[in-house]
DNA sequence: AGCGACGTAAACACGT
DNA sequence: AACGTGTTTACGTCGC
């Protein structure tokens, strides 16, 4: 238990909160540098590295940007959508704000601004807050004063709220494992603080968090697993991604998932990787869509039929289990789980490829969110709970363990995680982890090119044989008719 | 009930 | 010295 409580500094004064907004430069949009992806290496290293996740990634991404979006019309609507989360009240119980149980069904008349939504708190955790607004920003980066800026600009209900939320976006970036500082040479100095943006491996499990809040334009059985049995409506993915009918944007836009994103100025989303694809390198053409295994499904087909031409049916793979294909319909790879491939050589080779980029893939998957991103938290209950109960059991063991590797502090979270010496006095730590980590700003683009890159080269494969067959049909039709004259 | 996720408060160190 | 930022610890609530 905490003696606490010595009068000395506080860190936050009731005054400090009303200046978050100041000077603050409202655009954080217009992610259009993402072309400047280095495209040196055109090796199969750099196409290899798209998998599977990076596609989920991009896909996930493409509607980000529209969430931003979704999240404005929510914070600015008058539109009575309050998540189950929100409803539930969960996890707000500041003292000076916490509404009673009877706000949520009162409709919240005398403590939210029902005409412009401003008072009512985001179904965002902090996590996916900070999330967006880094990714909402040109650099991918912000500082935690523009972050807390972008907030309040989309969350007008922060402005008012207790000023306690600054601390916990700070406590969020501190703890949370997703959250990297940027080194402050390489970006110019900002004054105060330092940049702050997503690390790239755990990228992913913001996307599921953002995923699982009610309000993403994915539809439920997309956005967790489903082990419902394959329904897979042909053309969903040519039109818009349905959006249930509570989502707000669903509803701004009259049932259609818009596009019109600074990133993604035109075109359907209905697939990330092909959104971006056009939104980058417009040359490249998007491949057919076929709803399950789109991309590869269109490569092995079109291979197949071109390549082994007299065969009637050369193609013997089966639909792939849908349970998951719902999920990786937009993506490059196949499941790993389709030994059968194809008899095509050449097709053998791309999908090997594709395959190894499965496999090699895998591990960089990270479980889930939840499981990396409240880490910190989750020790913390556990050696809670161990104080409490003294309990013996496996997680308080283990963090026990933790801490005791930690030497009596938690900072394996996410100092460890890094690599960071715990042993080392904090400043020495700071200064290690400065000079530690070599720069990976350029990974991501790398990614978004090799990917890019990946598409093109699948592409031009493609359009390769296409033409190649093309041309021998047309050759062929053309002697027929000479001869037939 | 235990656990995980999340929010909040607070103390403290450090930089500007 | 004041203030902003970053880290860490502690604790509460909620849902599963």
């Amino acid at each position: 238990m905490g003696p606490t409580m010595p009068p000395s500094k506080k860190a936050q004064s009731p005054s400090s909160g009303a200046s978050a907004s100041e000077g603050r430069s409202p655009p954080y949009r217009g992610q259009g540098e993402a072309t400047e992806a280095d495209a040196g290496d055109l090796s199969l290293s750099l196409s290899a590295s798209f998998s599977k996740a990076d596609d989920e990634e991009l896909t996930s991404l493409s509607w980000l940007h529209e969430s931003t979006d979704l999240l404005n019309s929510f914070s600015h609507s008058g539109l009575r959508s309050v998540s189950p989360l929100q409803e539930a009240g969960h996890g707000q119980r500041s003292p000076s704000s916490s509404p009673s149980p009877d706000d949520a069904l009162l409709g919240d008349a005398h403590s939210f601004d029902l005409g412009t939504g401003a008072n009512r708190k985001p179904p965002y955790s902090f996590s996916c807050l900070i999330f967006m607004a880094i990714e909402d920003a040109p650099n991918k980066r912000l500082p935690v004063k523009d972050i807390y800026g972008w907030i309040l600009e989309h969350f007008p209900y922060f402005a008012s709220a207790p000023t306690g939320w600054k601390n916990s976006v700070r406590h969020n970036l501190s703890l949370n494992k997703c959250f990297k500082k940027v080194d402050k040479d390489r970006s110019q100095s900002i004054g105060k603080g330092s940049l702050w943006s997503i690390d790239p491996e755990y990228r992913h499990n913001l996307i599921q968090a953002l995923k699982k809040t009610p309000y993403h334009p994915y539809p439920p059985s997309l956005a967790t697993p489903s082990t419902s049995p394959p329904t897979l409506p042909p053309q969903t993915f040519h039109s818009s991604p349905p959006l249930w009918s509570g989502n707000p944007l669903f509803r701004k836009n009259g049932g259609m998932l818009l596009q019109g994103t600074d990133i993604f100025p035109r075109g359907v989303i209905q697939n990330g990787a092909r959104v971006r694809s056009q939104a980058l390198f417009p040359v490249i053409r998007p491949l057919p869509i076929s709803p399950v295994g789109s991309r590869t499904s269109a490569i092995r087909s079109s291979l197949g039929e071109y390549l082994s031409r007299g065969q009637d049916s050369p193609l013997r793979y089966s639909p792939p289990p849908c349970a998951e294909d719902l999920q990786e319909d937009h993506t490059y790879s196949t499941a790993p789980a389709e030994p059968e491939a194809t008899s095509s050589p050449l097709s053998d080779d791309i999908i090997a490829v594709e395959i190894q980029e499965d496999i090699k893939q895998e591990p960089r998957e990270v479980p889930l969110d939840s499981h990396i991103t409240s880490t910190a938290h989750m020790a913390q209950n556990a050696l809670r709970g161990q104080r409490r109960h003294s309990s013996t059991g496996p997680l308080a063991i283990a963090a026990a363990g933790a801490g005791t590797l930690a030497g009596s502090s938690l900072t394996w979270t996410k100092n460890r995680a890094r690599g960071i010496s715990d042993t080392l006095p904090l400043k020495k730590r700071r200064a290690a982890a400065a000079l530690e980590k070599p720069e990976s700003d350029d990974e991501e683009m790398k990614e978004a090119a090799g990917s890019l890159l990946h598409l093109a080269g699948v592409r031009a494969c493609l359009n390769n044989i296409t033409n190649r067959a093309a041309k021998g049909q047309k050759e062929q039709k053309e002697q027929k008719e000479t001869l037939r004259n």
